[in-house]
DNA sequence: CAGATAGCTTGTTCTTTGCAAGTGGTGTGA
DNA sequence: TCACACCACTTGCAAAGAACAAGCTATCTG
């Protein structure tokens, strides 16, 4: 599950989503705003709960998100994109894409398309300045 | 390792690359040029032979890579990507800003950003029309 | 034709996952 | 205030997958 870094973005990437279950977390948070176990629990019908215990304590000491508890109900912890993991959304995006064109069962909904149009503007901006910077 | 697609084109990637080792074989034929058993088995000091063969029958299976006979060597085969691999160009460089930005140990070649910003401008254009066509 | 090489395949062991049940802390209604 | 429910886990166990080592077949080379 963590591999070592070795020098490699690749490499140091699948350390965090080289799995079967952490990008759908990350999905969640990113695209339906989840923020809680039982949210995440009932979301892609088939996670347990002890991975997902595990999945949510590795993304937390990953950085890349956090977790509090619920001010308002002391018996719920929520979860939350951290900036490590909101960076993800052009990793995502791109796989969007890919999926459109390749996989005949990707639907995308008018709305999320045009999120991901807003989205990418800015996204291509902060590729090409950390491409300029020499990555 | 094969999820149901699910509508969902997170799932769908997963699907590919969801696992160890499936995304650093295709690294190592996009940006290593590596084509034979022998090269992947020595690349990643880890995978074992068993285990490749199975990630390079699922990623044939899944048009990701093709294989063919080494037409000048009988006993070796020749892998190279597909479209449908070639296509993962853009998640690629996505998860190198991403690990620029958030991993200290990546460092990239003078070399190999120069062929990502080349790229990234083919990319960029590849997204966009995605995107225009509704993804 | 003997030996080496390439690409697998076949056990066997060990690790990870999935499932079911249980635990402890916290809210809630009578 | 006290039983009961809910939430976020944790634990135990069986099954699946991965790692390791060895072997096998087809092809090339001397």
């Amino acid at each position: 599950m963590i591999y070592e870094p070795n020098q490699c973005p690749i490499r140091f990437g699948l350390g965090v989503f080289g799995d079967r279950w952490s990008l759908l977390i990350v999905r969640d948070m990113m695209f339906r705003g989840y923020s809680r176990f039982q949210e995440f629990l009932g979301a892609d019908e088939g996670i347990s709960t002890n991975i997902l215990a595990d999945r949510l304590s590795r993304l937390e000491a990953q950085q890349i998100i956090t977790r509090r508890k619920d001010p308002e109900d002391g018996r719920q912890v929520l979860y939350a994109l951290a900036d490590k993991g909101r960076d993800l959304l052009p990793v995502m995006l791109a796989i969007f894409v890919w999926a459109g064109k390749h996989d005949p069962e990707t639907r995308v909904s008018a709305e999320l398309a045009d999120q991901i149009r807003t989205d990418l503007y800015a996204v291509q901006d902060e590729m090409l300045t950390a491409i300029k910077l020499g990555i």
